[in-house]
DNA sequence: AGGAAAAATGTTAGCGCTAACATGATAGAG
DNA sequence: CTCTATCATGTTAGCGCTAACATTTTTCCT
């Protein structure tokens, strides 16, 4: 394939490689007359900076490693909405990346965005990107204060949405989290406590379960829930895919959803879509958080000092059917006896 | 980053870059007993090829084109798997790749990945790379001969699926289909009557109905048909979101599911797994198309002359507890009157 | 052993770009 | 109107690798 070059555009400009060069990678330094110029020229060619050799002057590789641990379900959709950022932002500034499954396989690289892993893998990866000296940037929460990190904001997306119920009139709301030692799990959990708290209504210990996250755990976990406190009118899941689970147990109960009991979810990447009446749920601002990896790595790579960012994106409330005021709507008393 | 260059081998082993980078490339032209030295070198140095050095020695970019249509929601885990193999087989080649949502966005690259796009947009995407004479292979069917494609084997899905239902016995075996004017989903019926006709079991249109991917409108549409004619023991659905409304709607209407309805699915990719009972369905084998995608375009790219590919990859069927022996099993009676 | 073919290795040059330095143009101060 | 600061542009060299050709070594046939 024929590419035109820095060389045809001088050419066609009647100017310098240098000069062109210049007009791309810092146009203030040109005189505007010749910068005219050369961009008329620019575009009379078709130029098209080539990655390569670029990154080869430059002393790069044009390429960012994405490790994405093995045990990440890639049917999952999460994955691909924060590649699909991550992607569109390298490609604009002339990189690629690899996805890599394991850390196993290195590839040589200019920095690495990494997905949530456990405090050991964190450290194992933060050491070897340091022996690199690769600037690397994190998705999920990590132990230590120096690493960049990008996360969804999960104690708020619980938070919301149990504020949501009890502004719908909700009092009595269990909790279905995800049964996993994470982060966000506790997060999850964090936010719906904090919302009954500042509602003044009770934790009640016996209201939360857990399940691992498979739409049948969840319909257990629920079922048995359900069954042993008929009282609650609402439950927070901590994922859609429970949600679901959720929303069949009650129907196996015999109790209608969202008339006699609401069920919210978490995600928002497709799975609430999948049952009648359709999960209200959080949408993890997956595709920004990837755009937002991406950005802060080049920054990092362009050498700008900054601090160490730890950053966290809010989910957005998605309304669906299966949230609505209780049936018999609770005045505010905010005195429940503890069981 | 300070990577160990050719030149650091070639000094360790006391030897020209030029053997080293044989040694790499085309070992069958060093004498084993060089390349014996060479590779202890590299591992003395730990040497890891630049990919941005050796695409511009190329001549090529490094980089490969992936198109994924913008109407190609990325929640569909679909696209993942498929750039899953993709990234695999690329990264081995230590060519990078770069994720496109439309074509007006171009990228300069060495070879494109097209997913499926209408008649019109193949054809434009042909165009476009050939008139920058890069390769270009496509996922989905596509009407012109002289494009490389791969596609999973469609026909092959819902035949053995329904195969399977006829071996159970069953006989009165319903379709609902994709409502989508694609390849695929006219592939999936044709499957279906593939069957039937082996069988000599009769085609009813009547118990073919289509949906819009969704799970509400598959559960419309096949309650709709299962009201009409409750003579249906089975019925074969063209996606696992169709089916989760399929089975949805059966319980609705007071029908068992595998009891007295046998349900089937199409994709496999985890949505069959999202009710009580599973899915039954047909694992679309998209991590390999994605694997051989790439390897096909390598393979042109390196300028082996190879007739143009039409090459169809089997799904592989995914047993699950929605499909069962119909309650009274009907003995093989060919003959059934048409409605 | 002599010599031509074949195999193994080395040398040169250049892929397209940019950092670093060198030079030329412009402008403001004395 | 010279002299220096500043800006604008040009020149040189090299990033790490490999194609193409050049050279040396080996093979093995007569």
């Amino acid at each position: 394939m024929i590419l035109a070059t820095l060389k045809d555009v001088a050419q066609a400009a009647g100017i310098s490689m240098m000069t062109v060069s210049r007009v791309i990678n810092a146009p203030d330094r040109v005189k505007p007359a010749t910068r005219e110029l050369v961009e008329k020229a620019i575009q009379e060619v078709g130029y098209i900076q080539n990655p390569a050799a670029r990154a080869l002057a430059n002393k790069r590789l044009g390429v960012i490693d994405v490790y994405i641990p093995e045990h990440i379900d890639l049917s999952n959709s999460f994955a691909m909405h924060l590649i699909a950022g991550i992607s569109d932002v390298l490609s604009s500034y002339l990189y690629s990346f690899l996805i890599l499954r394991s850390r196993e396989v290195s590839h040589p690289c200019d920095g690495y965005i990494v997905m949530g892993l456990f405090k050991d893998e964190v450290d194992g990866m933060a050491e070897y990107a340091g022996s690199r000296n690769c600037p690397m940037v994190l998705f999920g929460h990590t132990p230590r204060k120096d690493i960049d990190c990008i996360d969804v904001d999960n104690v708020q997306g619980t938070y919301e949405l149990t504020r949501h119920l009890i502004a719908q009139g909700h009092r009595r709301i269990a909790m279905l989290n995800v049964a996993e030692e994470k982060d966000y799990t506790y997060d999850r959990l964090a936010g719906y406590r904090k919302a009954l708290r500042e509602a003044g209504l009770p934790f009640r210990p016996g209201w939360v379960v857990s399940a691992a996250n498979h739409e049948d755990k969840g319909f257990e976990a629920a079922r048995a829930l359900l069954a042993a406190s008929g009282e609650v009118t609402a439950l927070v899941c901590a994922s859609d895919v429970l949600a679901l689970g959720a929303v069949r147990a009650a129907k196996t109960l015999g109790i209608q959803v969202p008339q006699e009991l609401s069920v919210t979810g978490f995600d928002g990447l497709g799975y609430h879509l999948l049952t009648e009446p359709k999960i209200f749920t959080a949408r993890q601002p997956v595709y920004d958080v990837g755009c937002q990896l991406a950005s802060l790595l080049l920054q990092r790579l362009s050498g700008e000092a900054l601090d160490t960012v730890k950053r966290l994106v809010s989910p957005e409330l998605i309304p669906g059917g299966s949230v609505a005021a209780p049936r018999a709507a609770v005045t505010i008393s905010q005195k429940e006896e503890l069981p």
